[in-house]
Parts: structure tokens; sequence; C-alpha cells
DNA sequence: TGACTTTCATCGGTGCACTGACGATACACG
DNA sequence: CGTGTATCGTCAGTGCACCGATGAAAGTCA
């Protein structure tokens, strides 16, 4: 009887807070663009013509990832992608008038789920979630790529 | 220039900090097990013999998945199923004795890394953490299931 | 007993996420 | 200039997670 009590876990908390608000999302926002096609397409109205590897870098999507979603995306005709001339390595990113439309869209409903996400935690216990949230998540992120040598660190 | 800080979107840092602990857990615990694959090793632990949408409701997983997690559990030789003589349409699992190992071998693990994942939080707002992500998946899980009629709750 | 409904497992399809390998491009150094 | 290294994108493979449809088994009720 050497079971655990998973509650605990925060890795298994984890995973069923995502579980949950991708119901949310799927219910609420939208059932073609998914959370993480939203962030690239935010990464896009922020920073257009960035490249691909950038904009995964920015929204946290491995190569793999970002491959596919953009890939979608732009089957989707969401955005543009275009070889970079300067650097034949990097394919460049830009949103198409839809793909514009579609994230201004869907910022009014993604406002309204959050509220309904994090309506179970009161005002002052929301920010606290965030700040928690963002801290181990950006903890862990650090321990992924091991010590970029900023100046004389190594 | 109508985009949005990702950082207070607690639906994006939930994907992030699953991402997290994935890396953390495979680079800590195990190349070959998977966490909701303990989690179902788990759940078999506290109640051997338990049916295969019982232990998909206990951790989370839904009729899909958990199908697909206990079918790579029972190739690797760590549950046996067995359809219920009582119930023909149930599926009994147990785990093997190599499975009860490979349960009791990852707990010490786990533990290290939990440590190690909540690290960059203090003592009490760790407890915190655990508290607030638990009530706001709660609370989402509970809008999945709408209205479980419990007495006079029509 | 026979028809209706519910429940469980499976299957097919889609999408996110990671790893490792590969080819192409770019860069750095001798 | 040419060779070696680093970077970017893609591809193949694996695994989690959802939905909808399907078929088998069980339960309900006339």
């Amino acid at each position: 009887m050497a079971a655990v009590d998973l509650a605990t876990h925060p890795g298994h908390l984890a995973r069923r807070l995502q579980q949950a608000h991708y119901l949310l999302w799927n219910t609420m926002v939208s059932e073609e663009t998914t959370s993480p096609q939203y962030a690239v397409l935010n990464a896009l109205v922020a920073e257009p013509g960035l490249d691909q590897r950038t904009v995964g870098e920015r929204v946290g999507l491995d190569r793999s990832t970002i491959a596919e979603v953009v890939s979608r995306l732009g089957r989707r005709g969401l955005l543009d992608k275009v070889r970079d001339p300067q650097d034949g390595r990097r394919s460049l990113l830009r949103l198409t008038d839809e793909g514009l439309r579609v994230h201004r869209r869907l910022g009014v409903r993604i406002a309204r789920m959050n509220q309904v996400f994090l309506a179970p935690l009161a005002a002052d216990e929301q920010a606290v979630f965030i700040d928690l949230i963002r801290r181990v998540a950006d903890a862990a992120e650090g321990l992924r790529n091991p010590a970029e040598p900023t100046a004389a660190a190594g």
C-alpha cells in the first residue's frame, strides 16, 4: 500500500490544470483555433515578420512543434511564410488580414474565458496564482538551456 | 498593436508549466515511464483490480487516452487486463510484480523531482501553489460533468 | 420476451510536445 | 579559399489528449 496522493504532486496538478484549460478554451473561445495557435498569432501581431524559430521561443514551442502549428495556420491562410533573403535558413512569418481578424476576434472571448477559469480564486489569489506559476515555469525553463554563459558565468 | 502579454494568461502559463514538468520528469525520473503512466500504476497500487474506466477517472484520463496508456503498460508487462466476468463491458486491471517494482522504484525519484520543481518557491508558497492549482483544476473539472443531480440539485 | 437506453471499450481523426537524425545554409578560422 | 562548426527547418517516431462514431454488453420497462 505504498500508493501516493497525486493531489499533492505539482506535476499531476499541472497536467489536470492544462486539461481544464483546454476544455474551457474549446467551449468558450474556439474549436478551430487552439491556444498555442493563438499564441503564435499574438507573437506575430506584436512583431510582424519574425522568423519561425524566434516565434517558437517567444511562445514556448520547440522547433518541431512550431513547424506543425505554423503549417496549420498557413494552410488556413492565417499567415504567410517566406524564406529570409538575408539568411536562407530562416523562415519569416507574417499574418494575413484574415490572421489579424482571427486574432482580434478571439481577444474578447479569451478575456471572458480567463475570468471563468480563475473564478474559483479571490482577486488577490489570482495574482498570486499567476506569479507562482510563472516563477516555477521560468525556473524549469532555465534548466533547459544550461547556463547561457552571460559574461563571466562559466 | 493589439498584442497581449501571454505571461498574464493562466492557460498559457499552465501549458508552460506542464512542459517544464515534462522536461524535469524526463531527466530526473524516467525516460520510459511517463507521468500519466505512473499515475495509473499508482491508482492500481491503491486499488488493485479496478476497472479501466474508473482508473481513468481517478487519474484524469478520458476513455481514449486511458486505453492507450493501459495498452502501453500492458505491452511492457506492468499490468494485466481481464474482462470482468460480472460485467462483460468492463476491463479489470491489476499490476504485475514488475509493475509494482517500477512503481516503488520511481517513488524516490519523483519526490526528489518535486523538490527541484518547487524549489523556486518558499515552503509556505509551495503549499499555496498546490492549493490554488487544485482549486482551479477541480472547478473546471466540475464544468465538464454538468451538474450530477445530487439529490435535489436539478 | 422484445425494444429502448445506458455504459464501456475501441477506432479514426486531429493537435500538441518531445527526441534524434538529416540536409541545407551560414559563419568562423586557418 | 576551404574545412569545420553552428543554426534552422524538416522528418520520423513516440506519447498524451480530445472528439465523434461504432459495436458489444447490460439494464429498463412495457
